[in-house]
DNA sequence: ATGAAAGCGCTAACAT
DNA sequence: ATGTTAGCGCTTTCAT
């Protein structure tokens, strides 16, 4: 069996505390009996026990990071900047995968296998603004995400309504005035749909340029194939429009597929803007002017803070919301204003 | 601070060991008392700690997968799939990213972070053959992937070189005779690359077609970027060839981006199928044709076969090779024989 | 500078 | 059917 305290206390002759603070860096021990002890660790092969150790000080050095689900892209990209954050900072991440599915994330809200870890990053998707009372939970908590405000919790965001105004205006600078959406949602209400929704009609009616709900595309979820079937229904319904926004990347790589399938040019015809600048935007055919959230920033301050707080020792401070910058990147789907047509 | 199960035993006025049998549902409860200890525990709000469960009980019911990065698609899908099959084993999973550098590779398997966990996947990059000793751990360990083979743990892994075989063949039966490779590693011996050139040479050989080094596309990473770069590099160099054989799909989709760009039609001037059969591969113009790798298998089969090493408690027995089976899905990219041309 | 010993919260062997 | 108690391996007072 592995080594433990006792063991390398005995090999070196002195007692498990001499051990512990030789670990421990503990400046006052002699230098010769610290160079036995190292010698004792080597020869053992001994490392400490996380376990043991994390029960005693209450700390496992760990943090939660749930979210809807890894295979889709935005979410993947998320957790590799959150892992290599928490990593930076000597931490490491357990990922959990929730569906985006309201009662799987409230039960993970409250799950014990939370205890394995210090505190949790939360990006709900199914529950919302209604459920901002489960995350009164007693353990540290930042939340992602635009689904609950006002949450008893940190939580780190980006300027959908500014950022989504900005992409429309875009669009409008460019010249194109009837402007299509893809992954708009029925209904609600403070979700990111909602609030890029805001913004374009913000932009809309800044530019004098009437809503028309018959170039507005519904969707639920905002997957690829979600992108090509709202865009085929739009075109089916005979809907006429000269540019698309895609609420997020992989909606305007599906609507943009359907639309070249369907004989129109993308940018000429129709020109397309996504939201996220995921990976893959920068090598589509054309490549996707899209909005870069500032998903780096979220992470690293993401991390940041729920390490502060699990420092913090559960001292209450008050939530705080942070804000990530946006801004348009401009690719080959929708050119700038002096390039286009 | 939280409840303990002091706490809950003084207020149901028992012993610990009662309070405990409740929670471990141990048969020999009165109905009463239990009931008694049942309520106590709601009115605490009492939540087993699981670093004192798992200091005692020597596990944590935790299990580490390490990948290189999270942002490269095949990843994200492999591990949004083992986390899915460790959830439904009960089992909760803590994600490493290397960067596939071959240091951190080493360092991973020795670090005592993976104490936290009760074993490991390991999807290594880096590290090859030469590496094969730094396999042999003192925890359960699993590896994936075709760095690294006869090694003292279990191996799950797909059938590369048949794979290659079958998607090469599918490309000759089409009716190409210039096939070109996107993603060759220089001078590889067992990577996936060198197994699925040598898949394709055996296809060539096979069908009588000389292997021409001219339209055998190298390149290190395995990057959309990558994938676009190789192929203008081709072009550039003049070489001719009516089919490319990608690598994996982000090369295939990085090369097929380029061909279009020059010109060329996909498939009609130049098919290309990929690997990996990710699922953006369904969306790209034309859609991918692709191997299917059966990642979900591997997910499942390296949870299932790590958690019955963990259950087997050190006991050796001899490592195991489980190998995924593969197919061919047919796309527009590269059709089927009959509708070529 | 080092040692002895208590205890983190739990499980399980043993006792009743 | 339930209680007592000894650890799991570590950190940390408190002594010396």
């Amino acid at each position: 069996m592995a080594a433990t305290l006792h063991d390398v206390a005995r090999l070196a002759g002195v007692s498990i505390k001499t051990v512990s603070n030789v670990i421990n860096d503990y400046p006052h021990v002699r230098a010769e009996t610290r160079e036995r002890v190292e010698h004792a660790i080597v020869e053992l092969g001994y490392t400490p026990n996380l376990t043991a150790r994390n029960l005693r000080s209450g700390r496992t050095g760990a943090i939660a990071l749930a979210i809807p689900d890894l295979s889709l892209s935005y979410f993947a990209e998320l957790a590799a900047a959150v892992i290599a954050a928490a990593e930076d900072a000597g931490a490491v991440v357990l990922v959990e995968q929730t569906d985006g599915d309201r009662d799987r994330e409230i039960e993970l809200l409250k799950s014990p296998r939370l205890k394995l870890t210090d505190g949790l990053i939360f990006s709900p998707l199914g529950m919302s603004q209604e459920d901002v009372a489960f995350l009164d939970v007693p353990y540290p908590l930042v939340v992602l995400g635009e689904r609950i405000f006002d949450g008893p919790a940190d939580h780190v965001t980006m300027r959908n309504v500014e950022a989504a105004r900005a992409a429309t205006e875009y669009l409008i600078a460019g010249g194109r005035r009837r402007i299509a959406v893809v992954g708009a949602h029925e209904g609600e209400l403070v979700g990111s749909a909602a609030l890029r929704m805001q913004g374009y009609r913000e932009a809309l009616d800044a530019a004098g340029i009437p809503f028309d709900p018959e170039i507005i595309g519904y969707t639920t979820l905002w997957h690829r194939s979600n992108g090509a079937t709202t865009m085929r229904a739009l075109l089916d319904r005979g809907a006429e429009f000269d540019a698309v926004f895609g609420f997020n990347d992989t909606l305007a790589l599906g609507a943009m597929r359907v639309l070249q399938e369907s004989g129109r040019r993308v940018p000429d015809d129709v020109a397309v803007i996504g939201y996220d600048d995921l990976d893959e935007a920068q090598y589509s055919i054309p490549s996707l002017t899209t909005v870069h959230p500032g998903q780096d920033w979220i992470a690293r301050t993401a991390v940041a803070s729920l390490l502060e707080r699990i420092a913090g020792n559960g001292e209450a401070s008050p939530p705080r919301l942070m804000l990530a910058d946006y801004r348009i990147v401009e690719r080959e789907s929708a050119p700038p204003a002096a390039a286009t047509r």
